[in-house]
DNA sequence: GTCAAGTAATAGTCTGACTAATGAGATGGG
DNA sequence: CCCATCTCATTAGTCAGACTATTACTTGAC
């Protein structure tokens, strides 16, 4: 809930800039949970601007600024004469580093939640396999730190850092692969690994195995073991899909 | 080049939105490819919002938006006092749509090509995996509509309009999956394969038997075929990693 | 009933001013 | 001479109100 958070992790260019909030912010934020929680369902059209600038006491220029980058996130299409409508889910940009903090905070939704840990299952065993043939010394380092704070955090019992180096681990593991494709999902894996983290504190569910699993994913990857890295990723995820409560509709037979 | 295509195919919801261009659309272009071009490069320091409508002619307004626009892309970012900069690539958001359509017009970028190549080789196979377990018969009509249009280009030495049905194949795969990320990856894919098709285009290449190979993953898909489906999509893409000359770096060890 | 012209509603654009954040320089005390 | 503090200039951020362009709807003529 830290919303401005001043850690120099924060890799993400999108809002939570630092600095203090702004009017613009606020509306984007506003607007954006407004739809996402249904107040403003698809289709529904938006009063005009100059009513709306009225209802949340703001300049028109602010409430633009606000509708623009809405629209530019698929969420919204503006016209003349029709005015601002709100677009259904399918034309919103999912992947969107904003859309992924904001859906996380209201909805699990869980045909996305299933999506997300799918694409995870295709993404990171290639992602490992690539890691183990291209990590710089530098990358390894970034990863063990990690795992190093991970240990930490399972030691004093602390869910909430273990999840934070959890994704830290994950995250330094798409950078290792030097694909660019894959280094921009990171917003996306990490929003995986946050959600995946809040619905298994609400099984009051402990790491368990997961953090043998990754210091076996280091020893491949510095072991330049392609293979090995990709086996012990798929064998990760398949454990973190059964916490989940996810039975992976058979992506492999049997 | 048709700038205004008023196909009701293309499904972004980015720029390029029907109705006349608007002062905003033309300026978000321009700055975007001074900064692609390399006029603006990472760290410059562009005008005074009050200097640079002046230079540009428009009001502080549309700039505004524009700029908006380009720093939820991670291009720029502004603060007060210190102006709005460029930032650098590693900060953009590559994978969004307008982004991808204008680095296809400027910039080669040969890393870039490989990573968009070799992100197609993990996720393409995966999809048509989960296409053969999941496929409607819509999906189907979809992707056989699609190479129908291959087969007719092809016979009819259009390869413009080949690589045009050859991208609505891939998209309707994806769509297929029912995993939004997948789909949500359709302007990646798409992008990447425009990109290819310019690139052999350069080499006098014609499509070979990469159309076979597409009616064999029809038929993979509807026999749902998960396996059959995963292979057939490797060796399609082995083959167009080769006509790239990609040789891909050994993502299957022999 | 069909088609054309006119009208009203709305987003898009322009203008100009004021506000707030912030680095750099000036000022003062130690 | 060095350091902390204050002041100020610069720039993005916000506000206000007007005008323009687009387009659905209405109205009227045929």
């Amino acid at each position: 809930m830290s919303d401005q958070s001043n850690d120099p992790a924060t890799q993400d260019g999108s809002l939570a800039a630092r600095g203090k909030p702004r009017v613009y912010q606020n509306t984007v934020k506003r607007l954006a949970f407004s739809i996402l929680k249904g107040d403003f369902p698809a289709g529904h059209v938006l009063p005009p601007e100059t009513d709306l600038c009225d209802k949340l006491g703001i300049s028109r220029s602010a409430l633009r600024e606000s509708v623009r980058a809405l629209k530019d996130k698929g969420m919204l299409i503006a016209r003349p004469r029709h005015g601002t409508i709100v677009q259904p889910r399918s034309a919103w940009h999912l992947l969107d580093a904003d859309l992924l903090n904001w859906s996380m905070e209201v909805d699990p939704d869980a045909e996305f939640v299933f999506s997300l840990f799918e694409a995870r299952q295709v993404i990171e065993p290639a992602a490992a396999r690539l890691s183990a043939m291209r990590a710089t010394s530098g990358d390894i380092e970034a990863m063990e730190a990690a795992f190093a704070d991970m240990s930490a955090a399972k030691a004093a019992g602390d869910f909430q850092r273990f999840n934070e180096a959890d994704i830290a681990f994950h995250l330094a593991l798409l950078r290792a692969t030097s694909n660019v494709v894959f280094i921009q999902l990171s917003n996306m894996i990490g929003t995986a690994l946050a959600i995946a983290f809040r619905m298994s504190i609400a099984r009051a569910h402990e790491p368990g195995e997961s953090l043998s699993q990754h210091g076996d994913l280091i020893e491949m990857i510095r072991a330049r073991d392609p293979i090995g890295a990709e086996n012990v990723m798929t064998r990760l995820l398949a454990v973190a899909g059964i916490d989940l409560g996810l039975s992976n509709r058979g992506p492999s037979k049997s």
